[in-house]
RNA sequence: GGAGGGGUGGCAGAGUGGUCAAAUGCAACGGGCUGUAAACCCGUCGACGUUACGUCUACGUAGGUUCGAAUCCUACCCCCUCCA
């Protein structure tokens, strides 16, 4: 079971601030959820995961299925306890493995066959499965079955491939068993074509999920065609539904993203870049390995009040990184994290302010980008 | 004292007459990463000219052979191994 409810509305955008009720806790929108794909955050144990007030993290159906397997997980009688996690999960549910894996697998109507990256097996996906794996895994949030789309295609393909995933959520729909535990997500798809989109949206609005994704995002389209298309789609979204835009993104992409109606975010930016060495600050961007951070022993961030800001220098941290050594990926994914954990507490106080507006454009001249 | 092996770019290490400003790895420097096949990938890496490209200086030192030398010859310096 899941409530959405909405606190305070942006007067001067379409941000909400609201929160999520699940049986596992409360989740306060919009929200940011660190990608766990193989049952862990990489790098970051769960206690930092709980300190820095992480209120849920992602798996995935995919790649758990493939390893350690239904079995073992079901066995330990779900993926909290499999992984000693209490707070809520949300799992993806393979369908961006139909992108990201596009060279090593086959789509028919009836659902993809993929071959594993792990060892060349085939394995079958489809609607249902997807979802009785879900339900082994017994995460708080499952996600229908989808092609994310790539880009880009032409808008026969587009409309063929969103068809597709909207026939797919019906049948996720139709074999969604555990009801009153787990709360299935409706994945919006069309490619880069704002009508598409819109009919994608009716489609699922027919079958009435509780929630609302948005899928095929960022992957490899100009940078602003996302935020047009958020911008024309920001109105269309039932506004009772928490929306979740899948996959995305930058500190700027966030926010402009809840400028336009967004409550819920994933991505594994902050986890990846941390672990390359690229680290987020209220100042942009840092590549701790530039040899400039050599002698620089002031922390990474002092706006930041992260375990490791406040207590390791930024030579410190470039050493360890240009060393290899371990507890590099393990601090920088905590600062990032913290950060983007920070980050949202931010823009929901700014919501409640009204202020958010000038909150995102304070974080444009940081980040430098352009709109 | 005798016999043998070797000195190549920051390091290791290929190359043994032209296609060599010199493979490859490491290091260094810069960049990328968006529902994770990522502790990964890409670029630069003698100097000078912005770049295509050109010029110059370079494979221990000094000479030589050759149209042409990191590669062949001579001398010298240094290092390593084995034997006394």
């Amino acid at each position: 079971m899941l409530s959405f409810r909405i606190l305070h509305k942006d007067p001067n955008s379409l941000g909400r601030e609201g929160v999520i009720t699940t049986s596992r806790g409360l989740i306060k929108t919009p929200v940011f959820m660190p990608v766990g794909t193989a049952g862990t955050v990489k790098a970051v144990p769960h206690e930092f995961l709980e300190e820095m007030n992480t209120p849920i993290i992602l798996g995935n159906t995919y790649h758990l299925y493939l390893r350690p397997g239904t079995g073992i997980i079901e066995k330990f009688g779900g993926l909290h306890n499999f992984i000693s996690w209490n707070r809520p999960i949300l799992t993806d549910s393979g369908g961006f493995q139909v992108f990201s894996h596009r060279k090593l697998r086959k789509l028919n109507e009836n659902g993809v066959e993929f071959k594993s990256h792990l060892d060349g097996s085939t394995h079958f996906l489809s609607p249902e499965k997807s979802i009785e794996i879900q339900e082994i895994l017994g995460s708080d949030i499952i996600m229908a079955f989808d092609e994310c789309t790539p880009y880009p295609v032409s808008k026969p393909e587009a409309e063929d491939s969103m068809l597709l995933s909207m026939r797919w959520a019906q049948r996720c729909s139709e074999s969604w068993k555990n009801r009153n535990s787990q709360t299935l997500f409706g994945i919006v798809q069309g490619g880069m074509f704002v009508d598409l989109r819109k009919q994608s949206i009716e489609k699922l609005e027919e079958i009435d999920l509780p929630g609302m994704a948005l899928g095929g995002f960022s992957v490899g389209e100009p940078k602003n065609i996302m935020y047009e298309i958020l911008e024309e789609l920001g109105g269309y979204l039932p506004v009772e539904k928490p929306h979740y835009l899948m996959g995305v993104g930058t500190p700027v992409d966030i926010v402009q993203s809840v400028l336009r109606g967004i409550d819920m975010f994933d991505c594994v930016l902050p986890t990846r870049n941390a672990r390359n060495g690229m680290l987020f600050t209220w100042n942009g961007p840092v590549r701790i390995k530039n040899a400039i951070h050599s002698m620089d022993d002031s922390p990474l961030d002092p706006k930041c009040g992260c375990p490791v800001c406040s207590r390791y220098s930024r030579a410190y941290l470039r050493h360890l990184f240009i060393s290899g050594e371990i507890l590099s990926y393990t601090l920088n994914s905590i600062h990032n994290l913290h950060f983007y954990s920070a980050l949202m507490a931010k823009i929901r106080e700014n919501i409640k302010a009204g202020t958010l507006n000038r909150f995102s454009q304070k974080l444009l001249e940081s980040y430098q980008e352009e709109i």
